[in-house]
DNA sequence: GTTTCAATCATACGTTCGTTTGAATCACGC
DNA sequence: GCGTGATTCAAACGAACGTATGATTGAAAC
């Protein structure tokens, strides 16, 4: 086997199980065993079972990132104001396309997320770099043009809400393991009901206390 | 001491540690440390960890779910069919009440439930009781009728985002420390975000797909 | 054929976990 | 005073955890 193969089966098993088990709930052996691999392969691949995390959650969000961020330079390149829902599409869309390669695809993706950004743990959440907070601001200053009247604050609780409704709704998606609801046109009517929902909500008057 | 005594500060205890760090990231040993009880006080009383947890969660849930149900009495004794607004403000309000008794008060409380209910073990989740869908299917059927045109899947995605939107606001701001994140202004702030942001997200018309 | 180095392996270490045990302690009716 | 049942206690149990170790493998390099 070529190095890279047990480095990669050991990401895929890992991002399964975190997922579905979260990070205090998956263990090393665990992780190893479902990616036919040593126990110390963990170890030697990664250095721990945190920085094993850290890799694992880079490679879900990066391509995430480079969607949103993408999506909004097209929506600039065309014209410096976009609307409200072209804003909410071109943020919360990329994250109900979720990996290209998995069984059950985005779900588990966004699955993921939850689960590491609801850990309690800081080890867990201490994965959040530089790129993330570009993409976020430059949305904040995006809505922020096409809402006026919003204060800073209220601004960010709303884009907090975008988060907030997407991912939920994904791990409710995830755990009821009907098939009904992994199938694409499911996924395609959550993607459109989310968009909705969150563009209507983005676009309320400011509340002005 | 009398026995409630002990009993009642290992509720205390684990709620605080419970929605700080996790089911999994409390040992029994930290619960009863803080608590000033003996490791053995938590097997005598409650019989596990894990229905210990129970206990925890019933008793923080119970007044949530009685002030959720009492606010839809209150409004469909005075009109069989409020407005979104006021359906919202029934529903989530509460989440932002909390507990009576607390130092953070509400906020922890809001964090303990997300906590929960994020977490992948299923001991963790198996706690809802038949009370809790009762007042969700209630709310349901007053939704309906307010908002007609709605498919009854769509009104579900759209209850799960007010869930979605208070809970994971609320855990956004026990997360960060920063005392002014957790002053009663900044809670009746966010408390009037949320419902600007919901009732206009659940007045959107429907999607149709 | 030998050296070399990255990769994999079986194994063990020390720690922490949830739970159990049996003795000690307390309050209290008689 | 004395039993009695409820509660608290120190101590230990076996299991599971993350990590470290040193031997072993395999294929290029020379």
């Amino acid at each position: 086997m070529a190095p890279r193969d047990t480095r990669t089966q050991i990401l895929d098993a890992a991002e399964h199980l975190f997922a579905e088990r979260g990070y205090r709930g998956t263990s090393v052996r665990a992780i190893t065993d479902l990616a036919g691999a040593n126990l110390a392969a963990v170890g030697y691949h990664f250095g721990s079972k945190a920085e094993l995390l850290g890799a694992v959650v880079r490679r879900v969000v990066e391509p995430i990132n480079a969607a949103q961020c993408a999506g909004l330079d097209r929506l600039l390149a065309r014209t410096p104001d976009p609307a409200v829902i072209e804003l909410v599409e071109a943020f919360a869309g990329p994250l109900f396309d979720g990996m290209p390669a998995g069984d059950e695809g985005s779900a588990r993706t966004s699955r993921l997320i939850v689960t590491i950004l609801s850990d309690p743990a800081e080890e867990v959440r201490s994965w959040t770099g530089p790129a993330e907070d570009t993409v976020r601001e430059r949305y904040l200053a995006a809505f922020g043009r096409a809402l006026p009247g919003l204060s800073p604050e209220e601004l960010r609780f709303r884009m907090r809400g975008i988060l907030a409704v997407t991912a939920v709704d994904r791990v409710e998606v995830h755990q009821q393991r009907s098939p009904a609801c992994l199938s694409p046109a499911a996924g395609e009517a959550a993607r459109h009901w989310a968009i909705t929902f969150l563009t209507a909500a983005m676009s309320a008057p400011p509340t002005g206390t």
